[in-house]
DNA sequence: GATAACTCTCTTAGTGAATC
DNA sequence: GATTCACTAAGAGAGTTATC
C-alpha cells in the first residue's frame, strides 16, 4: 500500500475515517492547503486514535503529503474530464472556477459566495458545471453534487443538491427546470465586451450582513479605457429579486454561458482582421488575387455560429450517469433561465474588444 | 542578494484487484 | 501465474515568498 517509508518501516496508509475527515477539511478549505496548525492537529489526533496510539505516530508531513496528493489528483481528474469533453476555448479557467465557494471557515463565516478573484485559494477549486438557486435566500450557488432526484406530480423534476463548500445540512431540493442551470462565468478583463445592456447576469451583491450572487439585468454599460489593473468598465444593473439598482465593476459580474458565442465571434473577427492584415502585407509584396479570396473565405469561415456547449458541461460530479443524463437533458432543453439577449457581437466594435486592454474606443464619456 | 521555508507539479514505487 | 491498471504514500526539483 503506497510507497513504504525509506527507513524500511512498515507501509503506512491512512484509515477510512482519517481519509473521510481529511476530505471534509479539504472541502471546507475549498481545495486549498489547510494551515500548518490544522495539519499538525490532524497528525496529533490521528496518532492519538485508538488504532494508532502506541503503534504509529502520524507525522505532519504525512498529512501534508496526503493533502498535496489529493489536491493534485482532483485537479488531474478535472482536467482529464475537461479534456475528454468538448469544452470550448472560452470555458472558464481555474481562477474563474473559483467563484461561489466559501474560502475556508476563517475567511467567510456565513454561507456566502466569495467575491470573484478574492484570495489565493480561489485558484484551487474543483470545477463546478452547474449552479442552483437556493430557496432559502434566493441566491445562486455552485453545485457540488446532485445527490438524488424525484418527479413531482406537477411534472417538475427536482434534484437534491449539495452546494459547493457546504455540508449536508445545507442540502436542498430544487426545481431542475427553474432553479438549476449551467454555471455562470466570471468575466475576465477582456470579456467585458460580452456584457451588454439587457443581459441577464449573475451579480455579486454585498449587503451589510451578507454578500451573495443574485440574478440581475444589465441596464447600461459604461465603457472605460482599460489600464494595467484591467477592465475599468462600469455596469448599471438591476437585481431581479429586489429590483434595486447598483453600479458595479466587472469583477462582480458573472455572465451567462449563453454569451460565449459572442466572444467566439469576436475572436473570429479579430483573427480574420489580423489574417486580412497579414494577407494585405503579403499582397503588397507579391500578392495574388487568389490569396486574397482565400483569406476572405477563411475570415468568413472563422465566424462561429452560436453554439452552447451544454453537452460538454455534464455535471461530472453527479452521483449516477442516469442522473447526470437526466439533469443535463432537462437543463439544456427545458431551462427557462436563459433570457440572455441574443444581441450579435458584431454590434461591439472590434477596437473596443482588443484583448489586453488596448482599447481605442470609449463609447461613453467618463 | 542569500537563505530558508513553503508550494506546486510531477514522478516513483508498492499494493491490490481485475484480466488473460 | 503473469500482466495491466488504479490507487496511494512519498520523493524530487523548480518556483515563490518571507526574512535578514
Amino acid at each position: 500500500m503506497g510507497r513504504p517509508p525509506s527507513n524500511g518501516g512498515p507501509a503506512f496508509r491512512f484509515v477510512q475515517s482519517e481519509v473521510t475527515e481529511m476530505e471534509a477539511i479539504l472541502q471546507q478549505y475549498n481545495n486549498t492547503m489547510p494551515s500548518r496548525e490544522v495539519l499538525m492537529a490532524l497528525a496529533d489526533k490521528f496518532s492519538e486514535s485508538p488504532e494508532r496510539k502506541g503503534k504509529i505516530t502520524v507525522q505532519m508531513k504525512q498529512v501534508w503529503n496526503w493533502f498535496q496528493n489529493r489536491r493534485y489528483a482532483i485537479r488531474a481528474k478535472s482536467s482529464k474530464v475537461l479534456g475528454k469533453l468538448d469544452v470550448s476555448p472560452m470555458s472558464r479557467d481555474d481562477s474563474a472556477a473559483a467563484r461561489n465557494v466559501p474560502q475556508g471557515p476563517q475567511q467567510i463565516a456565513a454561507p456566502i459566495h466569495a467575491p470573484p478573484g478574492s484570495g489565493k485559494g480561489v485558484t484551487e477549486n474543483a470545477i463546478h458545471e452547474f449552479e442552483a438557486k437556493s430557496g432559502r435566500d434566493g441566491a445562486w450557488y455552485d453545485v457540488a453534487n446532485f445527490l438524488a432526484h424525484r418527479n413531482l406530480e406537477t411534472g417538475n423534476p427536482e434534484v437534491l443538491v449539495r452546494f459547493a463548500g457546504f455540508g449536508p445540512e445545507e442540502d436542498e431540493w430544487v426545481n431542475v427546470r427553474k432553479h438549476v442551470r449551467q454555471r455562470s462565468l466570471p468575466c475576465e478583463s477582456s470579456e467585458c465586451v460580452a456584457v451588454l445592456p439587457g443581459d441577464l447576469i449573475l451579480c455579486f451583491q454585498e449587503g451589510k450582513e451578507q454578500a451573495l450572487y443574485f440574478d440581475a439585468h444589465v441596464l447600461d454599460a459604461q465603457r472605460r479605457r482599460h489600464d494595467v489593473r484591467g477592465c475599468r468598465c462600469r455596469f448599471l444593473v438591476r437585481y431581479v429579486h429586489d429590483q434595486s439598482e447598483e453600479i458595479v465593476p466587472l469583477r462582480k459580474v458573472c455572465r451567462r454561458p449563453e454569451t460565449d458565442y459572442r466572444l467566439q465571434q469576436l475572436h473570429a473577427v479579430n483573427e480574420a482582421i489580423s489574417a486580412e492584415r497579414k494577407s494585405m502585407e503579403h499582397f503588397m509584396v507579391s500578392a495574388t488575387s487568389g490569396e486574397m479570396m482565400q483569406n476572405q473565405q477563411n475570415a468568413e469561415a472563422a465566424h462561429v455560429p452560436p453554439t452552447f456547449h451544454v453537452a460538454a458541461s455534464l455535471p461530472t460530479q453527479a452521483t449516477t450517469p442516469e442522473l447526470r443524463t437526466e439533469i443535463s437533458t432537462v437543463v439544456s432543453a427545458g431551462n427557462s433561465n436563459a433570457p440572455v439577449s441574443s444581441t450579435v457581437v458584431t454590434s461591439v466594435p472590434a477596437t473596443v474588444a482588443a484583448p489586453g486592454g488596448s482599447v481605442s474606443a470609449v463609447p461613453k464619456g467618463n
